[in-house]
DNA sequence: TTGTAAGCGTTATCAT
DNA sequence: ATGATAACGCTTACAA
């Protein structure tokens, strides 16, 4: 009975005897005649007429998408800035494209270039490293970019930044108020956005403290799980003594330090005092919970969809503006795993 | 110097000296002179050409993109799916859209009739209620729809399930075995699809293994921590002795159910064990490790993907096979929560 | 107020 | 093998 294909406007305008013009004038809201109007909404109800977006971006030269782009969005950090930036995108009328792009560099940048093919009207990227080509392509870029991540040139592209110096600060800090002088440190690959840039803050952190880093007991590996294990079980079978805190480059290698910190016999917060970063969902469920620098992920999520959107709304003609850049600050979540209330030296030795 | 606007098909045939028609045919691969070739490529190479995607859609009515909708991308459970659809999509070309509904069901249905725009080739949908609205939809969708979740009429879209009644059962096999006998149960919303489906499975799973539900020690609230923490405080403060074993629609509950019982001073498992639901990433990593019922998010997600891959590729003319339904296996993981190992009853009584 | 027609950037069908 | 041209569905001058 109905016909096979979905109705068109012209599908429209011969149902409601008036030109395609008219009914585009009705579906936008333009002014017609009162009858037209009546007899065009009318079939197009009647028909279940939905507008084609593709035709309509074809037209428009907008796509009503943003792209959103990570590393892997398994990973709670970027999950929490997704959690953001979802509903701002579809408040402002975007649909999200969500890329997952692996640790491949490579693949970023084609992110970055795929916006040629204008399937979206602005990118958020979270680099995971920052390489000449990336620079080139954002200074390419067929839309708007926000970077969440430091940009070494701020001119390239609107970029939303955390301090992560003192991110670290603060939890040396924190560290050396409860007394705690060998402080280890378990870090991410250090050509990373996010591993570079703590390793760094620990290297000066530490130096300005005026505590002392003991050999062996700083350790670069993933940002993952058994990395925070493997680290603790070198630590721990090296003939150095046992650093009495821990700071690890982020949650998930934190969670591991526990683990093998227990699988020694080791006590949290007793024997080692063990600091996250990033403050993702795990560090409250943790045993103990872990105290985190929460580097704002959320908040820099927001920021970065804020950014983009008033970017793409301010699309007059004039000159665009230039790049902004917004900085959130670090905060350290203290929980039981750096000794909130009950720090107990049972004095056991277990090995 | 450049020209502002990017290069389009016509542009290149301008710079190459040849018809558009010949710039197509080099670009998608037809047979052409080797001259012609070259000169395209040369100019196309040039001038920096990018296809435009939304030109290319319009045209041959597919977007390469795939739609995937849930409630709260924030839920462990839909990210679990998330992590297997999104590279399964990319390795096959697509895109992935991301729709993160909220707990309306009219947003839901929303996104169903939102494939008329044609911005999506299909829709992998994970619905938390269905009506009859989501079912009519379902019939009129625009585009192939792959649904996560029981569905009343198998004949409406491919579907992908699983055996909640199974998993539900097997736990509570689990804790029998373990000689557990009052087995209270804390359950999301009831009017959900996974509300319902487990609230009915832990009914009849209970009287055929002929075990008592004692008054008091069901409880329905939301899906999350709140709600277990409150069921537990509740169990706690009412004249009826307290469950031995809680079974918990999700692995948030569960969670809830852990932090109340440690502030009740009630040991887990040695006073009550523990299971979960859905075996998400926080149940390896709580304190104690939670047993739970893992109802194959991953793989359902994996199916959902590949159920709707296929059928996009093979669209032929022919008349749409029948919609195909996979049901994936619950799989009980067994923790420390329900005491694995070393269960201990030091006999304290601690209030 | 309304209709005709051009154009967005492609692909594909014709002739040639 | 190649070029002119129509078509995808829509918006928007421009005419009437």
């Amino acid at each position: 009975m109905a016909s096979r294909t979905s109705p068109t406007i012209t599908t429209i305008a011969q149902a409601a005897g008036v030109s395609i013009a008219s009914v585009s004038r009705v579906l936008n809201g333009l002014p017609v005649r009162a009858e037209t109007e009546r007899r065009v909404l009318d079939a197009a109800d009647r028909l279940g007429y939905v507008p084609n977006s593709v035709a309509r971006s074809l037209k428009s030269a907008r796509t009503h998408q943003i792209a959103f782009a990570v590393e892997d969005i398994g990973n709670p950090v970027y999950l929490a800035m997704l959690r953001e930036i979802q509903p701002l995108l579809k408040a402002a009328g975007y649909r999200l494209v969500l890329h997952s792009t692996g640790a491949d560099a490579a693949e970023e940048i084609e992110v970055l270039r795929g916006l040629g093919q204008r399937y979206a009207d602005g990118l958020i990227i979270v680099p995971i490293r920052v390489t000449p080509d990336h620079l080139a392509e954002l200074r390419a870029a067929e839309a708007p970019v926000v970077v969440i991540g430091s940009l070494p040139d701020s001119g390239l592209a609107d970029n939303v930044r955390t301090d992560s110096r003192r991110g670290v600060e603060m939890a040396l800090r924190h560290l050396a108020d409860l007394g705690r002088r060998r402080i280890g440190f378990i870090n991410g690959p250090a050509d990373t956005v996010p591993g570079h840039a703590r390793s760094e803050a620990f290297r000066s952190g530490t130096a300005r403290a005026g505590l002392a880093v003991a050999d062996g007991t700083v350790h670069e590996g993933r940002f993952d799980r058994e990395t925070g294990a493997e680290a603790v079980h070198r630590m721990a079978d090296a003939p150095a003594p046992m650093p009495d805190a821990l700071l690890c480059a982020n949650d998930l290698i934190a969670l591991g330090a526990l683990d093998a910190l227990r699988a020694r016999g080791l006590d949290v917060p007793g024997d080692v005092a063990v600091v996250g970063m990033d403050d993702t969902d795990l560090a409250a469920v943790s045993w103990p919970p872990l105290t985190s620098v929460s580097l704002g992920s959320a908040e820099r999520g927001a920021h970065a969809a804020r950014l983009l959107l008033d970017r793409l709304g301010a699309d007059t003609g004039a000159a665009p503006s230039a790049p902004r850049a917004v900085t959130v600050e670090p905060r350290l979540i203290v929980r039981a795993s750096t000794g909130g209330a009950r720090v107990v030296d049972d004095g056991s030795a277990a090995g």
